[in-house]
RNA sequence: GGACAGGUGGCCGAGUGGUUAAAGGCAGCAGACUGUAAAUCUGCCCGCGCAAGCGUACGCUAGUUCGAAUCUAGCCCUGUCCA
């Protein structure tokens, strides 16, 4: 459909909504004036990673267009563990990281939202604030008698986790209660009025939108966004290394700007639409470009997204890194550097020292394997020395280069 | 509490006394081809060691055996059904 309201045409055309709970309504009521709106997020780790990065991009879209962006940091329900989409129980964390989590956690969102007191700032609550009130007795008779567990059981959540005979504990089996209280929770005291979240969340966002309406008769909405995935089919925000965070300490700058630049061919419309402010007259044009081509594009992606998580400063160093290591095979500063004693330095422990195998074992496959260079010449041999005294550049197939750098 | 089934490498999953560091698949790494893309093909894929080899590893613990992921006992955990 075509919607009226400035939120949701920006959301509609940038290709961030999957499901709407109630298309017309929202859009009336978003028209109407200033709407505030939250996702809740996982304190399970220091920092987020990209594969949340489309929610915090769509708080920041809200906030163009003109809304209240609340991010809502799940304090309590980490202590408990969303079963949707996964057949184990989460590991128990202690209160003392879940609360250091949230505060690192923090740093991203202040770049990509603008925080504060005004009507259309963005705010950030921690549900362990009202959960951990919560009294048991309280929340059955609240809450308890507006879910049967018939219906809890029909949920996806619970339902795959039963039909493959996984186990679900009790304490899983809450947790669209609390989501779901979550929501009623922050509309009667923040006059929120709008949950968004993956496509995975459908089932916890309608849990909040029925509660809310039953126990105060307004009605909320929801939205989710596509599940994301990269275009051959993988999860979006895992690689080579592991997951690509969004902090600057949990993944350097350089390995950020390459995870947007190696992006595939077919995923560059999408990603600067979804992940970038740049207007959409400029992504049609950069979508169109073919085959060598479209590189270009990537570096466009790589640079918006980088600047927009890292600042701009992490951007450029970073496009300046790639230009010289890749196009004129030098090396550029955002590279890993690892100390070249004097004595120089056999391959094996380059490698390791640097990062570029986890193991000795691992070292010598790469060696053997012939993905091992030093000053762009491969090296076949794993005894080999490398001398002192110059700066080199190392590299660990086509992609991967690092520097050695005589000690000072 | 009882009966039955199960717990294997990052994941899935074979293996029921030696030739098993453990088939196969996925994921991952590297090579070729390219465009720092995709697809495809090839090699690698527990640790240490130049190597012979050593050390770890099949839920935990004890045992049988020249030898155990494989057999026995106890324990822990999970599922299904029964109480």
């Amino acid at each position: 459909m075509t919607y009226n309201s400035s939120l949701l045409r920006l959301l509609d055309e940038r290709g961030y909504i999957h499901q709407l709970t109630d298309p017309e309504g929202l859009d009336e009521l978003a028209g109407k004036g200033i709407v505030p709106a939250y996702i809740g997020f996982d304190a399970t780790a220091p920092s987020l990673h990209v594969g949340s990065l489309v929610q915090i991009m769509m708080l920041r879209r809200l906030q163009q267009a003109g809304h209240k962006p609340v991010v809502l940091m799940g304090g309590g329900t980490t202590r408990i563990g969303d079963p949707t989409g996964r057949d184990e129980s989460r590991k128990m964390l202690s209160d003392e990281t879940i609360e250091a989590n949230i505060a690192s956690i923090r740093t991203i969102f202040s770049r990509l939202l603008k925080f504060g007191d005004g009507p259309t700032d963005a705010v950030m609550v921690n549900n362990h604030d009202w959960l951990g009130q919560l009294g048991y007795i309280q929340l059955l008779q609240e809450v308890g008698t507006h879910f049967t567990v018939n219906r809890m059981l029909s949920f996806d959540s619970v339902k795959l986790r039963l039909e493959r005979e996984q186990p679900m504990t009790f304490l899983e089996f809450n947790y669209m209660i609390l989501q779901g209280y979550d929501f009623r929770h922050l509309c009667k005291t923040s006059a929120v009025r709008l949950q968004m979240g993956g496509s995975d969340q459908w089932g916890n966002i309608i849990n909040g939108v029925e509660l809310t309406r039953r126990m105060d008769g307004i009605e909320v909405f929801g939205l989710t966004t596509p599940l994301l995935t990269t275009a051959d089919g993988k999860k979006m925000g895992k690689t080579a290394a592991g997951a690509v965070w969004l902090n600057d300490d949990a993944l350097p700058a350089y390995d950020f700007w390459q995870f947007w630049r190696n992006s595939d061919d077919r995923d560059v419309g999408r990603f600067l639409r979804l992940f970038t402010d740049l207007p959409l007259d400029e992504i049609a044009r950069l979508e169109a470009l073919e085959g060598n081509e479209i590189n270009a594009a990537k570096v466009v992606l790589a640079n918006e997204v980088t600047k927009l998580c890292r600042g701009e400063e992490a951007a450029r160093t970073a496009e300046s890194t790639a230009q010289a290591t890749f196009a004129g095979g030098g090396l550029g500063q955002d590279l890993p550097v690892f100390d070249l004693p004097a004595e120089g330095l056999g391959i094996i422990d380059a490698l390791v020292g640097i990062g570029f195998a986890a193991s000795r074992g691992e070292a010598k496959r790469l060696v053997s394997g012939g993905g091992a260079r030093v000053g762009g010449v491969a090296i076949s041999e794993d005894g080999y020395h490398i001398p002192g005294g110059a700066e080199l550049r190392i590299s660990s197939g086509k992609k991967k280069h690092g520097i050695l750098r005589p000690a000072a």
